[in-house]
DNA sequence: CCCATATATTCCAATATAACGATATGGAGG
DNA sequence: CCTCCATATCGTTATATTGGAATATATGGG
């Protein structure tokens, strides 16, 4: 019960979603989803962390870059599911494809030159 | 975006979880759930409303009694979803089959002469 | 060892949520 | 019309969630 209510919370903020609906095009390092985003950091850190407590996301850590990407979903029937619906799901949403579609030109080694 | 996460949110409580499980089994009014869950009426009232407004629940009114079922899920593929996932998710637990059972020996005009 | 950088964590303010008691509403029956 | 009863809504309180600024942590390079 816990684990499914944990998973419903994640999806349950509109932050998330879009996170989780930009992750399915590729894997993005923090500092990208935050531009992508244009959260601050520690919001999207935290974000990132509740996706990870639900098994929705995982990361892996290059150097000082931490890449996180959608899991496939083993550790959990619930975000197996929901990552499996959201696929098709809100892609024509605008403010979900706004997102989305930004992502292309996001990279991180430029996000690097303007700070 | 926005009818999405209403659904979202509205299966992140563990009583309306509950009342979803419980209305799997047949349809309830309001002083049925009210006592199956041991909730105030309400709060149990307030639950219904959420659920009604993600497309989850609809009610029939039959005098003073209003009936609650689960939806067909028409008005929301995200809540027909989730009613059909639920169908067979959490069966196993005891914090849901505990309440689901009892449901069995709850009767309105019983629920009536106590009070 | 020290610095710069990417990310995580902490602290705080604002807002949302959940629970309950009290009150309002609306239908049924006298 | 008045009353009763099931349900809905309101008001209040306690708790949870969100967001951002500030700070801490960790890694790579010199």
């Amino acid at each position: 019960m816990k684990e499914f209510i944990r998973v419903m919370k994640a999806v349950s903020d509109p932050t998330r979603v879009k996170i989780l609906k930009i992750l399915e095009r590729r894997m993005m390092c923090v500092c990208e989803l935050q531009t992508a985003l244009g959260a601050a950091q520690s919001t999207t850190s935290k974000h990132l962390k509740i996706l990870e407590d639900a098994g929705l996301v995982a990361y892996h850590k290059d150097g000082l870059w931490v890449n996180y990407t959608l899991t496939d979903g083993r550790q959990s029937p619930f975000a197996a599911s929901l990552l499996g619906n959201l696929r098709h799901w809100l892609n024509e949403e605008p403010e979900i494809s706004d997102v989305v579609e930004k992502t292309a030109f996001i990279d991180r080694f430029e996000i690097l030159n303007k700070n």
